[in-house]
Order: C-alpha cells, then sequence, then structure tokens
DNA sequence: ATAAATTTTCAGAAATATTTGAAAATTTAA
DNA sequence: TTAAATTTTCAAATATTTCTGAAAATTTAT
C-alpha cells in the first residue's frame, strides 16, 4: 500500500473508533489528520484534505483544543493559524482519559453519592436492590477514580513497566 | 428523595452515561432498570417502566443479550419470557470491557498492522511520521490488550486489592 | 390441528446529531 | 484609520440514529 492510501485508511479508521466512542467522526478525523502531518496544518488545509466546511472545521478544531488534543502554533511571518497535535501516543491517551474522568465519571459519581441519600424502609426488596446497586456502583466508581488519577500522573515508563510487571 | 423518584433518576443517568459511550440510550435504560429489579421483568414491564415501544423494547433486550450483561429467565408456570441482569458491578464492568475490546480495541490493531506493511522512503518526513505514529499506537494497543485481558479474567479482590497496593 | 399468546422483524416516522455556508466579528497589515 | 484576510457564529439543511407500530413468524396450550 502506498503512503497516500494508507493515509486515507488511518484517517477514516480512527474517525469510525472516535465515534464507537462517542466522539463526532469530524473531530477524530481532524485529529488523525493532525497526529500524521509532520508540519502544522492551517484550517484551509483541514477543509481540503477531509471535503470539510470551514464551520465544520473551525467547530471540531476548537473542540479538539478544548479536549487539550491540539493546539494552535504561531508560525513568524504567517497571517494563517497553525495547528498541531501531542504525537505521543501515551500523552493522548493519558489527555483523553483526564478529559472522560472530569466529564463523565465525575458526575455519575456524584448522582450515586445523592442517590445514597434515598429514604425508604431497607427490608423492602425493592430498596434493598436499588441501594445495594448505588453503593455498588460507586465502590467501583471511586476506585475508579483513583486509579485513573494515577495513571494520570504517572510517567510512561513508571506506568509501563509496572504494568508489565503486575499483568503479565 | 423517595425511591420512585431515586430509580427515575439512576435510570435517567444511566441512559445519559451510556449515551457518552456510545451505547444506545434505551439500551442503557433498560440495563438501568433491570440492575435495580430484585426480580426479572418481562418486556411488557420494561415497555410500561420506560414508556417505549415493543419494537425498541424487543431489540434493545437482545442488543443487551448479546452483549452478555442480560439473561432470558424461565419462570415455571409462565408463558412470557423474563429477563434479569447482572447485579455484581464488577462483573457488568467486566463484560463491558470484554466485549468492547473484543469490538473495538481488536479492529484497530489489525488496521494498525495492515498500516504497518505501508511501502515508502524512510527518510521522507511524511511517511518518518505516519510511521511512528501507527507504530505508537499498535505499541500502545497491544499493551492495554494484554493488560484489559488480565483484569477481564482477575477475581474482583485480587484485582482490586494489586490495584490498591500498585497505584496509591 | 387450531388458535391464542408472544416474540420478532422492518419500513417508515420521528428524534437527534452533524454539517454547511453565508453573514458577522475579529484580527492584521499598511 | 481602512480594508483585506481570517476566524467565528449559528440558523437552516442534511445525515444519521433511534423508535414506532403493525404485520409476520414463532411458540404454546388445548
Amino acid at each position: 500500500m502506498n503512503l497516500e492510501e494508507a493515509k486515507r485508511q488511518f484517517i477514516m479508521g480512527w474517525g469510525a473508533f472516535g465515534t464507537n466512542w462517542g466522539i463526532n467522526r469530524t473531530m477524530a478525523q481532524i485529529h488523525a489528520l493532525l497526529l500524521i502531518s509532520p508540519d502544522p496544518l492551517t484550517q484551509d488545509d483541514m477543509m481540503e484534505a477531509l471535503n470539510i466546511s470551514r464551520g465544520n472545521a473551525n467547530m471540531n478544531i476548537r473542540d479538539l483544543i478544548g479536549w487539550g488534543l491540539a493546539e494552535r502554533v504561531i508560525i513568524a511571518g504567517e497571517r494563517k493559524e497553525y495547528f498541531t497535535a501531542e504525537k505521543d501516543i501515551w500523552k493522548v491517551v493519558r489527555q483523553i482519559v483526564k478529559e472522560r474522568k472530569k466529564r463523565e465519571l465525575e458526575p455519575i459519581l456524584q448522582l450515586m453519592e445523592k442517590l445514597e441519600q434515598t429514604e425508604g424502609d431497607k427490608r423492602d426488596r425493592e430498596m434493598k436492590a436499588f441501594t445495594e446497586v448505588v453503593t455498588g456502583i460507586k465502590k467501583l466508581g471511586l476506585q475508579a477514580d483513583k486509579t485513573l488519577e494515577t495513571l494520570i500522573k504517572a510517567e510512561e515508563n513508571w506506568f509501563i513497566s509496572n504494568l508489565i510487571k503486575i499483568f503479565r
């Protein structure tokens, strides 16, 4: 396969992958494009490469920046804005984990904490089933939160070398 | 808060949470409903509780079964089919991890392996950037695959107690 | 066998999410 | 300043996903 075709497949594949994870296809494709671009790109470059409109490109670039996955780059003497993405995949994963933890795990934990306050007869089967599930989710969620927090702070080598030891 | 309101919020919250993770809202709501039901439910019970159509209920129940998150229950003397969900959250998480690994991680790894075969001049900047990213994703993916495999096989206490040791 | 109960399917409808493109706002150069 | 270049916004259009409901298929009881 030649490079052009491989790039196309990479971008399409990354886009489909993102879709499974609740990430907008275009955002994932822009991310893929930036990942494999040795140099920063402009919005127009991306519009052309991915065949998308100006508005779409602009919104998704800004979302990517919001996720901490892309950043603006100033290029001396250039009028247009340029963008790059972090190339180190491990850093990318850590950044995504960090954001999703904040955006999704934390709200679920808050909900479970609120639902733990539910009043009712503890001998009632319905009540018991409910309480057990809520408590279980909260416990696991807290554990996950702690684990992910450590993971986010970990340095790659430390983490990987530990994982290899523990989970072989 | 009383139990009825708490259940409602649990089901809505779980549905919204699922949506963020590429899981259909109704499927997540049915799962939530089953999680907090002390006894098995029929399709009609779910249709009524969640205010959804027969077709929708049927399809999503079968999807849940496909994910290994719900199962049919035979109740002696009853004509209708009943369904339950695994209540142990840790088992639920393991099951989800297992399915997502199969459905999503494995295809991405296959794609990366294919893209590693891309032909081109290794001194070309474009080629180099591409190869580095593909290789990086594959490496991390293989590591994740191995780790998740261990996690799937692990017993809860073993896993949690190890994690607590490693990641405190 | 027959028919009632129940489950499954799926085309079209509805809801949701994404994208476009043109206008408005902002930035930059001269 | 002024105006050209660039970025941002957002209402409407489009695409995608999900849901409905009725018909078909299957299962069960008699």
